[in-house]
DNA sequence: TGCTCATATTCGTCAAGGCGTATACAATGG
DNA sequence: CCATTGTATACGCCTTGACGAATATGAGCA
């Protein structure tokens, strides 16, 4: 056990957690890396937002950002913090149970699979697949 | 699965989640119903304080209040929606592991099991262990 | 009825956060 | 170097929430 462990703070991580777009964000991260103008694309919300929701997961340290010529990819990294990470993986569970979470995974598998049928990210570049399972095709 | 099961809403969960005070609320309820002297006395803040994050606990559906004379008695309730549920447990775990948490438990047990030496709470009502384990000589 | 104790609520203030809009920054390609 | 594209930040506005202080409510008791 480290210090950061040590004062970790748990209601910082809740805090983070406390928004629906936010969720929806962390949830289509779930085991992948995902570049910002898919989560654009597929939330259908404003860049800004979705970009002030993501520096805030950044800020709070459970996103992390990597940037590939003009496309940032952001991926959920584990807290230092045991507890918080039980949380953190128990939540993206939880979320993925839901239904319109669900269709939002849909879609980025389809966006995924077919880049070209999303208008606006054409050669986007393609999300990263941490996790073995899910769409099977990409 | 009821209806509310289907619509609840996880952000508002980890809204009720991410303060330290609530926090620390809700780990001294857990596995029993706690009176409200008790809160105040343990955690060292104003009355007011305390009573306003029960509430905003209690709108959340988190906890559920009793009175009895004088006194009010709020306990935690399990969240209708299985997940959220699995949540909120899988947070108290969590949160029972920090040092300041047990030693709140630990000034609760005292208080509980001799409830005359805390000096503004004579005759106040014991807490009601809901849970077996614990201080086992209360 | 009036007093007292336990608890809840109100009020005013302040900081944080969410959003739309506009703009700044960064990388690429002409 | 300039234009374009993807992303981030600044600004203004509004809402929510946290706090201390004061006050209200509610139950028991003289």
């Amino acid at each position: 056990m480290n210090r950061s462990s040590k004062t970790y703070d748990l209601a910082l991580l809740f805090a983070a957690l406390s928004d629906r777009t936010r969720l929806r964000l962390l949830n289509l991260m779930g085991g992948r890396e995902v570049c910002v103008c898919y989560f654009v694309e597929i939330l259908g919300q404003s860049q800004p937002k979705i970009s002030r929701h993501l520096a805030y997961l950044r800020r709070a340290g459970v996103v992390a950002a990597r940037r590939e010529g003009k496309w940032m990819h952001y991926r959920i990294v584990a807290p230092s913090h045991a507890g918080a990470a039980r949380i953190l993986r128990e939540t993206l569970a939880v979320v993925r149970e839901e239904k319109a979470m669900r269709m939002d995974l849909a879609r980025l598998d389809k966006a995924c699979c077919a880049p070209r049928s999303v208008s606006t990210v054409e050669g986007a570049p393609l999300p990263i697949r941490v996790d073995p399972d899910g769409c099977s095709s990409c």
